[in-house]
DNA sequence: CCCATCTTTATGACATATCATAAAACCTCA
DNA sequence: TGAGGTTTTATGATATGTCATAAAGATGGG
């Protein structure tokens, strides 16, 4: 029975959460989508990582990263500039826009935090975490 | 800190899932989505829905729904039959070949969960299910 | 140095998510 | 009954998810 209701609940928390994030982003006047934002954050502390790279840290696949590179690229909060030891990448800056593109975003993302998790305990939390990477886990196709 | 990799987990958790299921689907050769699959399995049981109760039922929105509606119709695997009280909506009634795509894909859905929630323990299950809908609870909009 | 292979990026194709809106049918009330 | 508001469906636009593949650069062995 909770079986089969469970990831019926699990893709509700992780939908109910973006969107309230998505529409609590909005309202403050940012352009920016949640998953770029947190790409963009990823880049802040690593700029020379490859797509797949990043895709890893965000668990994306790297088609969608490119897409989103170029996106944030075309809105000016990221600079791409060559790479001279390699012909295929380039060194993936944060501007100044984005800078402070990450500075408005953050205030919101922690009020939607703490309003998503109102109520919940720490060892509870603890508890959450640790079951949430157990089925990831389980879930992951073997390495051979 | 375990606050901001939470919704991350949540999200890698969800989607490891995802990608084991259609896997799964895929591996044996049937040619339906996850969610084309939850949607259909829902019209098996209801066959007057408006797609806004079927969203509501698979918690996803209108605009999603009707092309899924699209899909399964030119698939074979729903028929459309107009209602004679309502000339907007029709009948959605699951074809042979859905009832047959439902009973193909049911015991790879079992599977899938098995796999996912393996060694997690019953009031582990039960706690998790308990926090994911009161996360979606403290997302969602509020009803005024 | 050249070829085969690997890595990296870009992109096509399709499905879904989300918001917005158009179009049609329905419904209510004056 | 007819006008105005509501419900229902369809669809456009944009972003992401996923798989597959093309294209270009890198690399190592001969």
């Amino acid at each position: 029975m909770l079986n089969s209701i469970l990831f019926y609940s699990l893709d509700k928390a992780i939908r109910s959460y973006r969107r309230l994030a998505q529409a609590n982003i909005d309202r403050a006047g940012l352009d920016i989508t949640i998953d770029q934002w947190l790409v963009l954050r990823v880049l802040l502390e690593y700029d020379d990582l490859t797509q797949q790279e990043i895709a890893e840290r965000v668990f994306k696949d790297q088609a969608s990263v490119a897409r989103m590179l170029a996106l944030l690229t075309k809105r000016g909060l990221l600079s791409a500039v060559p790479l001279p030891h390699d012909g295929r990448r380039t060194q993936l800056r944060v501007t100044e826009a984005g800078q402070q593109m990450l500075d408005a975003v953050h205030p919101i993302v922690l009020e939607n935090r703490a309003t998503a998790l109102s109520g919940i305990k720490e060892d509870e939390l603890a508890m959450l975490q640790q079951l949430l990477e157990r089925i990831a886990l389980n879930c992951a196709p073997a390495v051979s």
